[in-house]
DNA sequence: ACAGTTTCCCGTAAATGC
DNA sequence: TGCATTTACGGGAAACTG
């Protein structure tokens, strides 16, 4: 007796925020003879669910309005609600909700949506549902809500089943791999190409990934920790595209991070390469973190390689990637500080690839000295130096030749005469 | 009738946010004859305030709670109200709060409490109030509502004038100096010294402040913008206040931070000085700013001064205040960057005065090299240098004597081989 | 257009519940 | 006790509102 002959759909994805504001809109799929009353469109959170196996929610605020002919085009009514927001339904006796095995972020949530109106004195009631929700109550569960949103579209074409993660089914790599690409190409601009895909099939398969198109379980993919770390591989990869996103978009678009690369294949990838070649890759111990690794000569021929700590969300709001790049030195005992980097894998000159992503703002403070930060570590070949306590009185100073660093030092300061005027 | 014999007590100052949860606490002044019933207590907010001329607020929660015997000592009944929220009463009608000339902060309002018992037939009635209270709606209003209190705690002994700054009296500047010491004393742990004072002072007065005890209106104190700037005496000191107690707590603490200076008393007090002496300032024309200032000599002979641009809270928590003194660098014209700072006015050798506050934290991450930032400004000597690029072509590198980076960059790294296995 | 004020909501920290 | 989840709220930014 219920008709689906409504649409509705959701402006954002398909998560919702506890006490944060969501906006949706359905649709009459059906052109109407003229109807002489306003069609009322209710719309109810968690309607049907039965209490105690998950959470239950109810919309705040008014559920309940008028359809209005909106798009003139097509004729059709459609209604939009906003400013609605979810709130969880508290039970008074002991019943709690979320007593499955399910994570608060497997649990899945409808929005329905029904009207009802008399024609010709028929009465007819529609109904319509949208796609499943995971509903969470910090931003901290959003990757996790976000995997659960991916496996089930990945995995199922139900409009509507909300015990999906009861029993959730495995996904082939070849499938997964391409919707982890799309991640990437369409929040941080640019996909993954086949060598990435590889490190990343490799680390949620090990070596059987290059065989054959392995089955990959949710459990490997968003639960279980990968082995001697504190992160599942969603977690991992899900905290690189949130730093691509918010610190290291221009970069990744002009794909100059490799960022997935094995450490044995980085080796192989420099070893033959120049001195002073890099490659930019994300950390695997660490979740956001991106390092740089260089390679160079030591004194007796060897190849060697060096690795700077990763640089986490909060090192790159202080000193954008792009000019720790630039300005980055290191100091081996006593040596004048050099820039290692010189060379983008394969062999793109530094300046070439990052300069027009440098940004060197000239002071705005006039009568001041201008200060920026410079990167800098220090390399010790002889590992058993004293330990220097940082109370130690300052050496004298012993000048020398050194215009590197006031060569990389590049704004104008033209009016310095008179530090004084605030 | 009604009985002023009891007393409200707010945890926190008298300044609330809405949605933000507060706690009060009421108490019987008078020990009662064992009553057989429970003794409520209402609260009200902004009680008998006609609508119109104010903003008015109401409590969320529930607003009535039993009296107990808390303090068997005394034997006295009080109760607690926690969880209490504000929120504004909205007008259906075009009455709209805050029609006068009065701001946000200036409003005062008050938390009323009630109680009602009958002894031996009699009826009693008790009412009391709390403090005046300024409430607001974002944290951005804090520092105008902490101005309000402190007026009004200085110029008024009266409980409950709620009209107060409708027509606020001037202060006196040895009574105001007293207070803004003691905000310092009691937010950031020192107070302020005579010169410290006499700076502000005369910032708020011109040059009468030596002269005698002026009076400061309110509006020079917080609502007039001081001449130039965008924002008001008070605005700007409650910035400092703000740097030093998430900053610069213990440099404060330890006096190092001569801070209130003016830029010609600055340069009188380094004039004879040791080259490298120093000394920290606050910006007067940016909010919650710091710099140092150092003296040297030219090859000429002539005193020089040089200023850094003021560091901001967001450099600050990126880079400890005291490790930017430790580290700081200033690079002219292609000579070895060096540490232009060497005493602590009047002259303190830095590392005496700082040391015990660097933080070298040893890297956690040991594979990697560690990175530090280190703050660095350039001085041009010849100001029309051709300007450079930042995508001109890195220079050769030239080795030469450069020991002291290398000692300041001071932490362990023992593990320095093998640079791979994360 | 604009300034004063409020609302929105991320992201961290703390509290809570199991 | 520890882990999962929710609540609290500062702080920046957008939205609102005369």
């Amino acid at each position: 007796e219920k008709q689906p002959c409504m649409a509705a759909h959701l402006d954002k994805p398909l998560i919702i925020k506890t006490g944060v504001q969501f906006t949706t809109k359905v649709s009459l799929l059906v052109k109407l003879p003229e109807v002489d009353y306003q069609l009322k469109v209710k719309t109810t959170f968690d309607k049907d669910l039965p209490p105690g196996r998950v959470r239950q929610f109810f919309i705040l605020t008014n559920n309940t309005k008028v359809m209005d002919i909106e798009d003139y085009s097509n004729g059709c009514l459609s209604v939009e609600f906003r400013h609605l927001q979810l709130k969880e339904k508290k039970y008074i006796n002991g019943t709690k909700g979320n007593e499955s095995l399910l994570s608060v972020t497997e649990e899945l949530h409808s929005l329905s949506f029904e009207a009802c109106f008399t024609v010709q004195g028929l009465a007819i009631d529609l109904e319509t549902f949208s796609l499943p929700l995971v509903v969470i109550s910090n931003v901290s569960q959003l990757p996790g809500g976000w995997a659960s949103v991916m496996w089930y579209n990945l995995l199922t074409d139900e409009p509507r089943n909300l015990v999906f993660f009861g029993n959730p089914p495995p996904a082939n790599w070849s499938q997964l791999s391409e919707v982890l690409s799309w991640q990437f190409s369409s929040f941080a601009g640019r996909g993954l190409n086949k060598d990435q895909l590889a490190m990343l099939g490799e680390k949620l398969l090990g070596q059987h990934a290059s065989c054959g198109d392995y089955q990959v379980s949710w459990s490997k993919f968003s639960k279980e920790n990968i082995l001697g770390k504190p992160f599942s591989f969603w977690m991992w990869l899900d905290s690189i595209l949130e730093l691509i996103k918010k610190h290291l978009q221009p970069v990744w678009s002009e794909n100059y991070i490799m960022g997935f690369v094995s450490k044995e294949m980085e080796r192989a990838l420099l070893k033959d390469k120049e001195p002073g070649t890099f490659l930019l890759r994300f950390s695997e111990s660490h979740l956001g973190g991106i390092t740089f690794t260089w390679v160079e000569h030591s004194d007796s021929g060897d190849v060697k390689f060096n690795s700077v700590e990763p640089y986490t969300k909060n090192a790159l709001s202080s000193l954008p990637f792009a000019d720790i790049i630039r300005d980055y030195k290191v100091i081996s005992d006593g040596v004048v500080p050099e820039n290692p980097l010189k060379f983008l894998y394969p062999d793109i000159p530094k300046d070439e690839a990052f300069g027009r992503l440098y940004n060197s703002q000239p002071s705005k403070v006039h009568p001041y000295l201008r200060c920026i930060f410079i990167p800098i570590s220090e390399l010790r070949s002889n590992a058993n130096t004293t330990p220097c306590s940082s109370q130690s009185p300052e050496p004298p100073m012993t000048p020398g030749e050194f215009d590197m660093l006031s060569e990389q030092l590049c704004f104008d300061i033209d009016t310095m005469s008179s530090p004084y005027s605030e």
